[in-house]
DNA sequence: CAGAATCCTCAAAGATACTG
DNA sequence: CAGTATCTTTGAGGATTCTG
């Protein structure tokens, strides 16, 4: 399904670091603690297969590539705001919902 | 993180399902095509400790369960609808941009 | 009916090393 | 710098069996 290939782990987190201009391999690497090299490669690779960055080598030396989001990756922007949002917005609603189920389940044990 | 607990493979299909109304156990295993039982409790679990459905047992026999959306769970359908609705209108624009990508590897082998 | 418990597997993620 | 290649690990999910 198209929703699985964009609700990935990095997927989203990746377009936001994108979101305010092109950005290098390592650059965006390093803006998402956390993920490794290979699951970087991974997920632009299939954010580029799907036609939302585009990824552009600089014939420099040492040579660049650089990665920018096309006018499709923009469109999705919004909708990925509005889910951030929400788990903004509704976090601590969320909490509050965690402590009294755990506290259900510790009171019947 | 939050958005790991709403994107994943089933939870936002739960939520479709249960919107218009509540439903029972089986009801929704049927709805959704593929789910395993357990990974049906276990996405109702984690959407039931995040406070969005309740879990309501109808003491009959044989035993009913219910499972509803909350008020907070409805807040979320709006933006689940948004990125929903993103990729049915982008659906096509995505399989262009693949055969293209998959055009030019094969191209290049 | 609505699960709990158990076993199993296989694909995704991590670690590590190497390269143009 | 921007990857590729390999190996290993782990844990989510499937299949199956059992139960109040």
């Amino acid at each position: 399904m198209l929703l699985d290939q964009i609700t990935d782990k990095w997927s989203i987190l990746i377009l936001a670091v994108l979101c305010p201009g092109p950005a290098r391999f390592n650059a965006i690497r390093r803006a998402l603690d956390g993920i490794t090299q290979k699951s970087l490669t991974q997920t632009l690779r299939r954010l580029e297969r799907n036609g939302l960055i585009v990824r552009r080598v600089v014939a420099s030396s040492p040579v660049a590539v650089e990665y920018a989001v096309t006018p499709l990756g923009h469109t999705l922007k919004e909708p990925f705001a509005a889910l951030y949002g929400w788990t903004v917005r509704s976090l601590a609603d969320v909490k509050e919902a965690q402590a009294a189920f755990d506290g259900r389940m510790n009171e019947a044990a």
